[in-house]
RNA sequence: GGCGGCAUAGCCAAGUGGUAAGGCAGAGGCCUGCAAAGCCUUUAUACCACGGUUCGAAUCCGUGUGCCGCCUCCA
């Protein structure tokens, strides 16, 4: 069965067929780091690690890299008023930006390659481009001269005509030195506003525009053309589409087969906005107690193309469900002795997920058949029919499922204190004794403490709140 | 003004022509000393509205309404 992925390009599912057999290169627009990032970012994160473990699970070699965006003009603005230098701020964001995906249990990118570590890169491209005549200066920038590139416009379905006329008069051409509205810097020239922000190279004194980044970054760990191509939807125009136009124009050689782009996230209904007061980091909603698995259930659980409502309502029912997963799994450890193994059951839960997966990853009915399966199978803990072996197979599954999802093994709490367990014991010989009052009132005290006590034919359970 | 997306139960969310997955919450029941967990039953004559195509539409087409995105380096 092959992995369909709906892409951008075509606007339409496509077969993915990898450029080398069972390997898949996979570039992700990455975060700007001059400020934390918003739970907005990290649905688009979680949706590429999405992509990236799914592909490792069905049996590809993935290498994954993601840009660091560490010089932009929203950097050099907040030196200026910060006044520290650039290195300070993007390192400190940079290392925010990890723990954070860290927290959410996004996979480490095979690389992270920063902008500013490439600069001779990018000056060798524009240079190429310069050559090949795509390019025009302007008061020492170098833009890019779309004309040139007769198929731009081809992902967003933008065409030029549209753009240049700007009919809501927002693109004044004034504030642009460039030939045309829509052309784009390459390198930006340096000005008094940039302060120490700048490189001496063959192209000047100043630093690259935005886009050029991606195109050269990509290139140097991925070759000229790779498979796949990740980002939200607002990176499609113009930041896709000027990759595009340089790296094609650049190399002559195609550049990207699959374009994916992730819808938006919302917040209780609304668009996120600071304005509005639903604008959230991940730390905000740590601050707030959050539970970040649950958060990352949140996240991935709606299907990557379809507009998510984040909701504190959709957080709480996602912890509700991270229990029952766990609650399964802790009944699954205790099964001992002879019984069905559920070689069919497994067998079924995992095609049904994969053919899920394989529709342009869609995780919602995925998710839909574990819960199915997790339904049936305690149906039969129940009838008293599943043995040792069976339970091992079921906890197998759902250890292979979670290397995609990151959400079949919820932590469970395997220490008890020595003083806990005591007091469990006691309130079981107060329930052999019939002082039914007595046992009540441990149990409600240990509660209060954030444990549960469950009572089973083979014992008690004890388990975390 | 141009281009694009979305609208399914109290909440989250699959399903894109054949009669509404799943999770959370709610109700009733089984089990339990009582609970908890689990299981069973139940919760949308029905998928924003109105037209149309079709034997048949949540699914296709049209119009309208609402929300959201891009068109200035915001995932």
């Amino acid at each position: 069965m092959p992995i369909l992925f709906y892409n951008t390009l075509t606007r339409s599912k496509e077969e993915f067929n990898a450029i080398k057999p069972n390997e898949a290169g996979m570039y992700t627009c990455g975060p700007t780091i001059y400020n934390y990032a918003h739970i907005g970012n990290f649905r688009a994160y979680m949706f590429e690690d999405l992509v990236r473990r799914y592909l490792t699970f069905r049996g590809y070699k993935v290498t994954h890299i993601m840009n660091l965006t560490d010089v932009e003009d929203k950097l050099i603005r907040t030196c200026r008023e910060t006044g520290k230098s650039l290195k300070e701020i993007t390192a400190h964001y940079a290392r925010a930006f990890f723990e954070d995906i860290d927290t959410l249990g996004i996979w480490r990118a095979d690389a992270y390659p920063a902008a500013t570590d490439h600069i001779p890169e990018m000056v060798d491209l524009i240079k190429a481009l310069r050559e090949k005549g795509h390019t025009y200066e302007e008061k020492g920038s170098i833009y890019f001269n779309l004309t040139t590139f007769p198929k731009y416009g081809r992902l967003s379905h933008m065409n030029l005509e549209d753009l240049k006329t700007g009919a809501s008069g927002r693109v004044d051409a004034d504030e642009y030195e460039a030939e045309e509205a829509r052309d784009f810097a390459l390198w930006k020239a340096w000005d008094e506003q940039d302060g120490d922000v700048y490189w001496e190279t063959e192209l000047g004194k100043g630093r690259p525009g935005w886009h050029i980044e991606c195109s050269a970054m990509s290139m140097k760990y991925l070759g000229p053309h790779f498979d796949i191509h990740c980002g939200g939807i607002d990176n499609m125009f113009p930041h896709h589409e000027n990759e595009i136009a340089q790296s094609c124009c650049a190399t002559g050689a195609p550049f990207v087969n699959y374009w994916l782009h992730c819808a938006h996230l919302m917040v209780e209904g609304r668009k996120m906005a600071k304005s509005l007061g639903n604008f959230y980091t991940l730390r905000d909603l740590l601050a707030k107690g959050l539970d970040p698995l649950a958060i990352r259930y949140t996240l991935i659980a709606t299907h990557y193309r379809q507009p998510s409502n984040f909701s504190f309502d959709a957080v709480a029912a996602a912890s509700q469900a991270l229990r029952r997963i766990r609650d399964f799994r802790i009944r699954l450890e205790e099964i001992h002795g002879e019984g069905d193994e559920l070689l069919q059951e497994c067998r079924d839960c995992e095609a049904e997920f994969i053919a899920n997966m394989d529709d342009d990853l869609n995780i919602s009915g995925a998710l839909g058949a574990v819960f199915n399966f997790i339904r049936d199978v305690n149906r039969k803990i129940d009838d008293g029919g599943v043995g040792s072996a069976g339970a091992i197979h079921v906890l197998d599954l759902l250890d292979q499922l979670n290397q995609v999802t990151g959400i079949f093994a919820p932590p469970v709490e395997d220490t008890v204190p020595r003083e806990v367990l005591d007091r469990v014991a006691a309130r079981q010989q107060a329930r052999r004794e019939k002082r039914f009052a007595e046992a009540d009132a441990i149990r409600d005290q240990l509660l209060n403490e954030g444990w549960i006590i469950e009572d089973t034919p083979d014992g008690q359970r004890v388990k975390r709140v």
